[in-house]
DNA sequence: AGAGTCAGCTGCTCTAACCAACTGAGCTAG
DNA sequence: CTAGCTCAGTTGGTTAGAGCAGCTGACTCT
């Protein structure tokens, strides 16, 4: 019944053309149009606000939501962070996904990248020579997203687009969370040259195998692979009727320390 | 307040290893756990639920999710639709990126398919002609998903398959909702054979080109471009602090009819 | 005219009670 | 003795009412 409400709200969106940012009715106007209590309403809206489909602030009212896909990387991390601890290879996994997409697009549209595109990656890239040099990590990976993201602005698929720095997202929140590698920023920095130069020289071959050695480069930080399969753990889980003791308590109270975001 | 009940819950998954379908604490058990009331534990269960992170069952409990893709689906079903009504090209944008997705990773292994697979395929293939014949339109439906799975089953990457079994779900649910095409089975089987011809061939760019066939053939069905851009329709949300008037109440109350999903 | 205050929205949290689905122990009838 | 039922006790689902907190806008005092 919970479900229902969420999709009465979603269809009141879709029925009434509602766009993004437009106000929604406040939780006393759903509780009379839906006939439920306000605690339900409350809980359907949480529910779309996972999902992004709406935006709800404080004092202020509920609004339709800009439909990003942040509650995709947000999902996605949390999977990639408890398979890796579950001892799968999620975050290889990621990158793989992130290779085999990004390479897929270098290929279908390098050699017809505009002019003024290879300029803005041109800048780009000079831009993280810069900040390698001064050490700016943060601001160094953030410059790295840009650059992927003017890769494929030319595809002109914003749908695409927000997907690929969702994934770049989820794998550098991952990777700065799990994994503790030494960057050598100059080496990535030559190798966004690399993919920059292979695509203005037209070659997509060259384009391609350029964005492969980047990312395999990003590969071998991860380590060595670990066990291709997990370890099978638990018929997972399937049919755990067996409530056997709850589990010690977890120290989870309060911990606001290491409140690392996971 | 409420994302820091979600966060901690997430931090208590991770943290204790909790594989897919281990029982999490009751909500009482999270109330005491957490120092907050039951409301505020259901709120982010629920909110967690919409992620498929969890799994709450009706006087069971509450489970570690499955973490499947099925959320994302949910999502980007949404997201289309609503863009669809709102002018915008998402239903193509979609297709566009099963497209780009779909061509690159041909590329990367048509070639190297072991036999067992190409059998497999064939065998789809044949089921799918089959069902044309019997005019099962579901089953064809269902038969072409799979044929899409099994072409990147060889690349042992479980998330990327999720992923592209994603996009399918969302393209064609939103498809079968939105737009009523009628369908030529024999033609999807041609294409889809065609498909297979060229992965057996081993020659890559054949392989290549039946895929953008194929889709092009789809991307046809949807009909001429829409506008390239929407509407541009109100800048974006933004700042809507002007809440006029609520709007008139929308007949959303006993509607189980048309209780399409959508 | 400007700044402060207050009433009124909004969503947020808590408490308490009852309803509904499911389990398992114990009872009853065969 | 077993098959089936009933009934307590668990779980999540829903409702109600109260008070708290953030924001807005108009009103008032300086």
């Amino acid at each position: 019944m919970a479900r229902d409400i969420q999709e009465r709200i979603k269809k009141l969106i879709i029925d009434q053309r509602l766009p993004s940012g437009a106000p929604l009715p406040t939780e006393p106007e759903l509780m009379k149009l839906l006939g439920v209590s306000r605690n339900s309403v409350r809980e359907a809206l949480k529910a779309l606000q996972a999902m992004g489909l709406v935006d709800i602030r404080h004092g202020f009212g509920t609004y339709v939501g800009q439909m990003s896909m942040a509650p995709m990387i947000e999902g996605l991390a949390f999977r990639t962070v408890a398979g890796h601890y579950r001892g799968e290879d999620s975050l290889r996994q990621l990158l793989e996904l992130r290779e085999a997409v990004e390479t897929g697009l270098v290929a279908q549209h390098a050699c017809r990248l505009p002019e003024e595109d290879l300029a803005e990656l041109e800048a780009l890239v000079d831009r993280m020579d810069a900040m390698a040099e001064a050490g700016a990590e943060l601001e160094l990976a953030q410059t790295d997203r840009d650059f992927h993201a003017a890769l494929y602005r030319g595809l002109r698929n914003p749908l695409l687009s927000e997907l690929l720095e969702a994934f770049w997202d989820a794998f550098h929140r991952v990777q700065r969370d799990l994994v503790d590698v030494p960057q050598d920023p100059r080496t990535t920095c030559r190798r966004h040259r690399d993919i920059l130069d292979a695509v203005r020289s037209g070659d997509v071959l060259r384009a391609e195998r350029a964005l492969r050695d980047h990312f395999g480069h990003l590969r071998t930080r991860l380590g060595p692979p670990r066990s291709g399969q997990p370890v099978a753990g638990g018929a997972e889980g399937e049919d755990v009727r067996s409530r056997e003791s709850p589990r010690d308590p977890v120290a989870v109270g309060g911990s606001s320390l290491a409140a690392r975001e996971v």
